[in-house]
DNA sequence: AATGAATGAGTCTTCATTCAT
DNA sequence: TATGAATGAAGACTCATTCAT
């Protein structure tokens, strides 16, 4: 799959047209579902989609532009979701928030199958790629500075690095157990191990 | 020790068979260390290796196999890696020990470039992941069990589950810095950070 | 005069459709003028035109007539162009007559890069080439003519091959020079040998 | 038909490739020449050939390469008649050289009815139609320059301009002729009537 | 055993044309 | 009458794999 420059699709009058994406955008989901990217073609998807091929690329400029719009909208989701959280429990303690971030980013993993393949799916492109990363990293920011607002003294400051590195374990545990051990993914023991990670990782550090 | 994948693995040894398998792994591993997955065709390969498609057919029996003997090797030498470390460490004490390890698997990943093509490739092979993870989660076994042993008040008692998440937090933190941003890799900062996580997740948990 | 092409032209005009008409002709004018036969879709020229996909469809039956159309507006054009010319000129000596016909073809292909594109978009089309070819036949034909009532003794008389011949061997010539050289169009040294060319050919021959 | 990058097709040794290029050049011209760039794709050429698609691009990177090696032959096989003709007429008087270039050309053109095609193909390329002018203005030039040491009194000197202008002459006389009436190719008549043009354009010109 | 020419199913993408609204 | 969403046949090109030599 390269990477073709852009193009522009001229949009109808936005009515009929969300509907048809939101159908291409589901079939993409579930084809990655089963099957994963074997047999994940532009035909596939128009077919399941239950549109023609025509009409596929009648909303989107090339394959990688359905992949885009797939993981944009799931990175638009994420992060909505963590600024709700973080705007929802302005009177939550520290420990409440942890448990609140490790959860609300394990059951979004646990609801939807497609995600792991559309993890694999991406992987490709090293723009999304590069955006996905980034778009974690914001959120684990954001997390981090409030914590720091809720008690100065209990934890460090985030970094640009420590935010890279945790989200990248945080969500590294998680990718890879999606893959290898789905059914951990609701264990509480696992939740709790998480938690854990992260809580240490944001605390200020004794001199060691 | 390579050996014609997916033919039992009738004997150890088969002269100089050895010798053309190695080299067709080195030529895979070059081709995807440059240009990733673009152009990483059989040909490709068969022809850097000095050797003729036909040729190549005769000692994998498909495309699939070459990678997965590449993964496989790759983590026969991660574990090999791993237990040198431990036995040649009998002495070293339980924070250098945990340093060790980190950096082993942070020189290991920013030393090839390849790495990061291979994890691609591979992702869609369910029973490499499977293989994989399995191995991480040992090795980090390992070594858990070893702090324990070096001093048991200190650390907690290893299981299933925190090696799991453990190895995928360690190595997932690592594959996303790889991918987005890659000169952190030998940031001393992003060593301590994971090196400080890692002891945290180890260590014995006060009452939260 | 456009008219809704083969629906056996009912009636000399047909109200508002003339306007449309001239507009999607102009529009696939301007298309072919920028970027040639790239980008050039009915769809395109729909849009171009102000119109929809569908209105186009009421006007001509498919894309080919449309390019006929445009051929056979230029063809009339330039037929009457000729007509002008000769009409006009009656008191002009046949040297003038000869440069007059050649700067008027030369000026209508220097002004518009279209024509290029529609040549080459047309090329296809047996029966257009047939109708093009016919009709500068005819105009050599016209010319040959009257410079022959201009001074008999001067000029041999025209047959059916010869204008052939000679349309041929004039646009022919300005064709490969528009394609490999457009500047030269308009260099005075080239519109000279074309004069002198066909100043020549129309002469009468001195037994060789 | 778009230009793509030019890629290496590294060619076996000399001996069999050979002969499936020419198959597939033959396949090419054939296909050519009934239906003209109707249904002439890739698949047809590869099927007419006697072979699968993917042989055609073993040894051709893309279509465009496909007719651009037809061209190219096509020219060199012109030159080359060119310069035999030259080279074996070192004693012909300057009209009969004349009238060898003219049926020279003549002849090439009405044998073979592939060249129509072909030559309607090259009109999308560029590159094409710009070897192509280049290298019968050259050839036109060798004639000219032949016919001035003949005769220095008689004939006027070649210029850039002038051959330009002469060659596009003969050419797309012989161009339209081919498709409007290539029965007049072998008419007599017509030949004449390109020599008389030829031997005026070449001639010194009397001042106007 | 080695070679590499040949295969062809499968992939993405385009665009003229239709037709329900 | 106008619209434009939808269609789908068709085309260029790729690449894992086979097999005659």
């Amino acid at each position: 799959m390269p990477q073709p420059i852009e193009k522009k699709r001229k949009f109808p009058h936005q009515k009929r047209a969300h509907k048809t994406i939101d159908e291409i955008l589901e079939a993409t989901a579930q084809l990655l579902e089963r099957g994963g990217k074997a047999g994940f073609t532009t035909n596939h998807i128009a077919r399941r989609a239950g549109y023609s091929i025509g009409t596929l690329y009648r909303y989107f400029p090339h394959k990688l532009a359905i992949m885009r719009e797939m993981a944009d909208s799931e990175l638009r989701q994420q992060e909505a979701a963590a600024r709700t959280l973080l705007e929802g429990t302005g009177a939550l303690d520290a420990d409440e928030l942890i448990r609140g971030v490790v959860r609300s980013i394990l059951q979004r993993f646990s609801r939807s199958r497609a995600r792991k393949s559309i993890l694999s799916a991406l992987i490709d492109d090293a723009e999304l790629v590069a955006r996905t990363n980034e778009t974690h990293r914001r959120i684990m920011h954001m997390f981090h500075t409030r914590l720091v607002e809720i008690d100065p003294a209990r934890f460090r400051r985030p970094t640009e690095i420590s935010c890279l590195a945790l989200s990248g374990a945080l969500l590294g545990s998680i990718r890879s157990t999606l893959f290898y051990e789905p059914q951990s993914l609701k264990d509480p023991e696992y939740e709790r191990e998480l938690v854990a990670m992260v809580t240490h990782f944001v605390s200020a550090r004794e001199p060691t």
